[in-house]
DNA sequence: CCCGGGCGTTGACCCATATCAATATTGCCG
DNA sequence: CGGCAATATTGATATGGGTCAACGCCCGGG
């Protein structure tokens, strides 16, 4: 059955401590989903968040088939979500890094249609969605914000449309070097130098490209002095030529 | 003007007399934003609902540099999305058929981020977008059914990205095909037979394709016997071809 | 009636990237 | 610590679809 249920009861005390941190706590909060509420309704908020046990690197969140109940806030490590298709191979939809929401695919359906995966050790806090709905309908901007934030996940789509229809595979690795970038540097750290939490094989899913190609264009990146790699250690060296390369805008 | 007489030969959903009808007269209702709202409440829906002159051909409903504060549902006709890159690009983003919001990317950014363009005569539904969200505040099911919309959209780029980054052209073109029929369908329109609001040029943007290409898969498809094709009228002969040549899920 | 411009089709050729194959390298588990 | 599987790199070759070029076909305007 389902792994999420048994895995996000809160589990008796003595564990890691951030397990059950609150979200007034948490430093992920003016990224995160607090930064829409109000200090005085934080509790309110925080009261139907669900801290769970850390996933361990490759258990799933949630699959496909799963009714859908929940979104989930990342609150440490990175995610991949992933669908399958009927004729068997897998999209990378998505990368989830600590402040994220991940699962907001399947409010429409009373399912998920895609899998969330753990690309390493993971914690996650579970937002069950009817009483997030029900908040909402007490707490104005956190339902702007919720809107907002469904909004921006459609944003993201619109410019990864534009990245797999009309750039070239050096423009696709290159936007989504600098989109990494940017979400670590939200968090306040580096955006020039940071660990990749997924494989080749996932960049190379996700951006249509084939490993090789991906492989290739680092290693071409790295000759021409505009990054350093080291498996997958990265350090952007190069903003401009990196972009240059096709002329991109800084993508969110 | 053979735009008009095409709109004005699809049954009661057609253009230009329903201009000022209201909700529960509209024959879009149980397709669209009223769906989600119990009769006694629909006036209130109603009420906010701004009706405007016709859009022509070419006309724009916004544009990116646009203010966001309405989305749009459309009424008639078809509109198209795009967004112009850095480098000064199209890319068409998305296409839009009666019954379906138009401009929900813009909301987190109090920008649109995309242009709006009539593909050919069009009138459109303004729902300004914070009384839409004062209503949502007191009809639960109309956020309800507003999140659900907006997970819909995020869903179908999800669909497009697998689209664009795994599958062959005839794939895109034939799931594009099937896009529109099912949403034909769903206006209880013919899912066969219709006419294309877009040019091969919109198709091939859209899709990631060369406008050589698109022309060349219509041709292909049409001595597979698969598709009968006259300019913008289509007829679906052979939906296993059409599938089958890349063993494509029906596309929602 | 004819002209011109946008849209669509068709053909020839070419290139970016996939595919195939071989060889490192990493990292996990006993 | 050693061994094996997963992951990554690199090279050689193939190909889908892009690009360039030419032409046809409406359709609207003069």
């Amino acid at each position: 059955m389902n792994q999420a249920a048994s895995l996000l009861r809160s589990p008796p005390e003595g564990g890691i401590m951030t397990r059950s941190v609150s979200c007034n706590q948490c430093s992920l909060s003016p990224i995160c989903l607090p930064l829409a509420v109000a200090p005085d309704q934080l509790e309110e908020l925080d009261r139907i968040m669900q801290r769970g046990r850390p996933l361990k690197r490759g258990e799933h969140l949630f699959r496909a088939a799963d009714d859908f109940h929940a979104v989930y806030a990342v609150r440490s490590g990175a995610l991949k979500t992933y669908a399958v298709s009927d004729d068997g191979d897998e999209q990378v939809t998505g990368f989830y890094l600590p402040g994220e929401i991940v699962g907001m695919d399947g409010i429409s359906t009373a399912r998920h249609l895609s899998n969330a995966k753990a690309l390493e050790t993971a914690t996650v806090c579970e937002i069950p969605f009817h009483r997030l709905e029900d908040l909402s309908q007490r707490i104005p901007s956190l339902q702007h914000h919720f809107f907002g934030l469904m909004s921006n996940e459609i944003r993201a789509d619109r410019e990864l449309h534009m990245l797999l229809s009309k750039k070239s595979a050096d423009d696709r690795v290159a936007s989504l070097l600098l989109s990494l970038a940017a979400r670590q540097q939200r968090r306040g750290l580096s955006a020039k130098r940071f660990r990749l939490p997924m494989s080749r094989y996932d960049i190379a899913n996700y951006l249509g490209l084939a490993v090789e190609t991906v492989s290739r264009i680092f290693t071409r990146f790295q000759q021409q002095k505009a990054l350093w790699v080291d498996g997958r250690e990265v350090e952007i060296l190069d903003r401009e030529t990196l972009c240059g390369n096709g002329r991109l805008g800084v993508e969110a």
